[in-house]
RNA sequence: GCCCGGGUGGCGGAACAGGCAGACGCGUCGGUCUCAAAAACCGAUGAUGGAAACAUCGUGCGGGUUCGAUUCCCGCCCCGGGCACCA
């Protein structure tokens, strides 16, 4: 009597197994083609969760399958362990960072071994260890040589629970911190940034170099750079009598067309000529006024669109170069200073804001760019002087049109790409007026953090020399354990850390004491894997040019900008320095989606959480992978049911069921003589074998399982309808032997004991080779049409594979139901599509 | 407002290049086995009508192209996500 499936048993043994020889250490090997497949790394939060389970399952079924076609994959695992919450868990238990982060490490590495996932554990990092992290101050250094490492003050956005400087792209949704959701500040400070917008066109550009990533994403990152095509425009600024300066200041604008109708300028509230202009004047009081209600919104207000719109005059004028004519200057509470100038050619015919405000205060609205089928056209059409101030639209006009009122360019149709914007760019061009000019949205990234879990900034301030970075020979500033989170301290409150000499002059200085943002931390590691025990160098390029770049990457959609452009940023500084020879990291994406229960994101404080071990523990961790790959596709988001996971262990059962039945049959000599069954069952093999290839190369990872779900049903409605005797017990063989080689990257522990242990093969099933399909055995010799008669299937019809259209003609026209349905009517067409269906067309 | 996804049985989902809609699984119902139950196995299962054969309807809505549309085109509705006073 054969045993039952068991699968706690056999999951842990061969998980000591698999260690013990080694089974998933790679190396670099010139002679195989290579695949680099990574699943995002794990912030050390404490235990698994099914979020986990999924990607991680995904990745390592695509592993295991490239393994298995004779691919070397590299499958590495390590965590990304800098990071607030280390600090805040270490507050609330009154313990270290480190101790808690390190604690959870080696929980998670426990659970992924207990998961049976494929990593060659040679390769683990930790972000936080000194031998990795030593290394990110040394591409901190390199950048900084670079001129990419730059200290400035700013306004930055503060998050007052996080107690820290956030980057841009770490504020999500309504100006909220990606970490806490706290409301994020703004505050002018000094802090450290990584010069990203210097690479903002390639990383815009290279987006059509990725035809593997999924197109949401690329649409998010393109939105998040923001690139804008316009011009940038010199105004004469005019002093408090109205006479012309030489001081000028420069907008950006996108319709340089629309010049003409520029009836007012606008500046941000926090522009520096603000305050410089209207300082003494009895302007000064309204304008201070909407400077200050600008400074108390926070990012809600500012960002919310249907804010009325606020604005004072400041006193002053510009001239508009197209026409030497005087406009006002406001100050405005929608102008921003951290786009473009921050400074705005105020346009309300054209621009829909402009035009609120202009309503608001009264000011001039002159036509500029009007649509052919609107009155205003007949009436403007060779107007070249201005006429009409104001328009009695209730909007205004931002598409096409023809330029009126608009000197020489009267009547040159135009628009936001049109013929207008380049010839008036290149008029200005001509004047020394203004020129064309490409503004990105994108800004530097901020990469200073004001807590102490983090990878030290390797800078001196020195009173002599100014910023002075820590020599290579010196690094790394190792990360000093005995700060006090507890006590909310931080690097500065260690003198012992931050009193230091110059490494220029000798001289007493100051040790920077912000760490790094632990994104910089994420945006190289994937590099290190590829030579993750160098101490001698960051990694040796060979090795990275061998594996790099990762073919394929798994990961939430969380980072679709974050990381991931991080990471893209990185790579390309890397290639300026000569560090790899290409320019994008990762050459496919898969953006795994959310595992909800009760249709919400499972959540320890929504009290929602279905935990993996409890699910290893009742149904072992082969059937959890290969459910969780089975519910859903692997980018869409899921929501959790029990039921079906006893689904997969049923199925899991009849599989065990069925291969070790087989494999105690005697395998006799005597001729199959049911022929037709079996035929039946060999050629479902070849097809299942087809199709569950295709489907793990397209990530389907769950019809790939159902596909394996058929070939069983064909194998066990054998075993049922066709009498012993007259089995053919070596197809049997054949097919349970496919079955396990189709399921090891799925169950591979299950796979496993069934190839080793019940068919007896020495060897391990995750070293075995893929089974092989034959196209012809897949196909059936006949087929089954369907008969449409004016479009509604009335027959079926059961022909050779290989019949020719008109037999298949004759046959259909010849049916009975055929004739039924076209009584008294005409066949006019009669289409055959082969091996399909036949439709006859009759009227 | 702009940009991406998505909408198919009771449920998760399938249909890859315009060709039999609903594979596979869950659930439900019926059956076999059993003293009984569980497990396992077998069968049925989109809706409506019909004893059945069969017929009609059916992939968010309305049009269109086509012999034929879940699939392509046009116009909408709803849900999810991203961006958004970006000049």
């Amino acid at each position: 009597m054969a045993r039952s499936y068991e699968p706690h048993d056999i999951e842990v043994k061969w998980q000591s197994v698999w260690d013990a020889e080694g089974l998933y250490k790679v190396s670099e090997d010139p002679a195989r083609p290579k695949k680099y497949v990574l699943e995002m790394f794990p912030y050390p939060s404490g235990d698994i969760h099914m979020g986990h389970v999924r990607n991680y399952s995904i990745g390592d079924v695509i592993a295991r399958y490239w393994t298995m076609r004779g691919t070397n994959v590299l499958h590495p695992i390590g965590w990304d362990s800098f990071g607030l919450p280390a600090e805040n868990a270490a507050i609330k238990s009154d313990s270290h960072p480190a101790t808690w982060t390190y604690a959870n490490i080696e929980k998670q590495a426990a659970s992924f071994r207990r998961m049976g996932f494929s990593y060659d554990w040679d390769r683990r990092l930790a972000s936080s260890d000194e031998e990795y992290y030593r290394w990110g101050q040394w591409i901190f250094i390199k950048f900084w040589e670079r001129g990419l490492v730059e200290r400035k003050s700013s306004p930055v956005n503060w998050c007052p629970s996080c107690m820290t400087v956030l980057a841009n792209e770490q504020v999500i949704g309504d100006g909220v911190c990606w970490r806490c959701k706290s409301v994020v500040q703004k505050r002018e400070l000094e802090q450290w940034y990584f010069k990203i917008t210097e690479y903002a066109q390639e990383l815009l550009d290279d987006l059509d170099e990725l035809p593997g990533w999924p197109e949401r994403v690329k649409a998010m990152q393109a939105n998040w750079i923001g690139r804008s095509e316009g011009a940038e425009v010199d105004f004469k600024l005019c002093d408090a009598s109205g006479e012309p300066t030489d001081e000028t200041i420069t907008v950006f604008t996108t319709r340089p067309d629309t010049l003409f109708g520029c009836s007012f300028f606008l500046l941000a509230p926090e522009h520096p000529l603000v305050a410089r202009l209207v300082e003494g004047t009895e302007y000064a009081p309204s304008v201070n006024e909407v400077v200050a209600g600008a400074a108390k919104e926070t990012a809600i207000d500012r960002s919310s669109t249907d804010k009325e719109k606020n604005g004072a005059f400041i006193g002053r004028c510009v001239v508009n170069p197209v026409n030497g004519e005087k406009v006002p200057v406001w100050v405005a509470d929608y102008v921003l200073m951290e786009y473009g100038t921050g400074a705005v050619m105020a346009v309300p015919c054209g621009d829909q804001r402009d035009f609120e405000f202009a309503r608001k205060y009264g000011l001039p609205i002159p036509p500029v760019v009007v649509p052919a089928d609107d009155p205003l056209y007949e009436q403007l059409k060779d107007q070249t002087e201005r006429v009409v101030t104001d328009v009695d639209w209730d909007v205004a006009h931002a598409d096409e049109g023809i330029m009126v009122q608009s000197g020489q360019f009267t009547g040159t149709p135009t628009g936001k790409h049109g013929e207008g914007v380049t010839k008036v760019i290149a008029w200005l061009e001509e004047r020394g007026q203004g020129h064309a000019s490409i503004n990105f949205r994108l800004r530097d990234w901020l990469i200073s953090r004001q807590r102490y879990w983090g990878n030290p900034i390797p800078a001196i301030h020195c009173p002599s020399c100014g910023l002075v970075p820590v020599p290579e020979a010196d690094l790394p500033v190792v990360l000093p354990a005995d700060v006090d989170v507890t006590k909310g301290e931080t690097l500065a409150d260690h003198p012992e850390f931050y009193e230091t000499t110059c490494p220029a002059c000798g001289g007493a200085a100051r040790r920077e004491t912000d760490t790094m943002d632990t994104f910089t931390c994420s945006s190289w590691y994937y590099l290190r894997y590829c030579d993750a025990r160098n101490d001698a160098a960051i990694w040796d390029k060979d090795k990275a040019d061998y594996w790099m770049p990762v073919d394929q990457y798994i990961g939430g959609i969380e980072h679709a900008i974050l990381h991931l452009l991080y990471s893209r940023f990185f790579t390309k500084v890397f290639r300026d320095m000569d560090l790899v020879d290409f320019a994008e990291p990762f050459t496919n994406l898969l953006t795994q989606g959310m595992v909800k229960l009760d249709g919400a994101t499972m959540s320890k404080s929504r009290g929602n959480v279905v935990a993996p071990e409890d699910m290893i523990a009742r149904y072992g961790a082969d059937a959890l992978r290969a459910y969780i790959l089975f519910m859903a596709p692997p980018d869409k988001d899921l929501e959790w049911s029990q039921d079906g996971l006893d689904g997969m262990y049923r199925f899991l059962g009849r599989v065990w069921r069925y291969v070790t039945e087989v494999a105690e049959e005697p395998v006799s000599d005597s001729p199959a003589t049911d022929a037709e069954p079996a035929k039946v069952l060999r050629r479902e093999r070849h097809r299942v074998v087809g199709k569950v290839e295709d489907d793990i190369e397209r990530f389907q990872f769950n019809t790939a399982l159902s596909a394996m779900m058929e070939l069983l049903n064909a194998a066990t409605d054998y075993r049922r309808t066709v009498p012993e005797e007259n089995r053919d017990v070596s197809l049997e063989r054949e097919v349970a032997t496919t079955l396990v080689l189709l399921l090891a990257p799925y169950v591979p522990h299950m796979a496993e004991e069934l190839w080793r242990e019940v068919l007896g093969v020495q060897t391990s099933v995750h070293r075995a080779e893929w089974p092989v399909w034959d196209p012809m055995a897949a196909a059936a010799d006949e087929v089954e049409m369907a008969v449409q008669v004016n479009g509604k299937v009335r027959a079926r019809l059961v022909v050779d594979a290989g019949a020719s259209e008109d037999t298949v003609r004759e046959l259909a026209l010849a049916l009975p139901k055929v004739a039924e349905h076209t009584e008294g009517l005409t066949v006019r067409k009669v289409l055959v599509v082969p091996r399909k269906l036949v439709s006859i067309v009759a009227n």
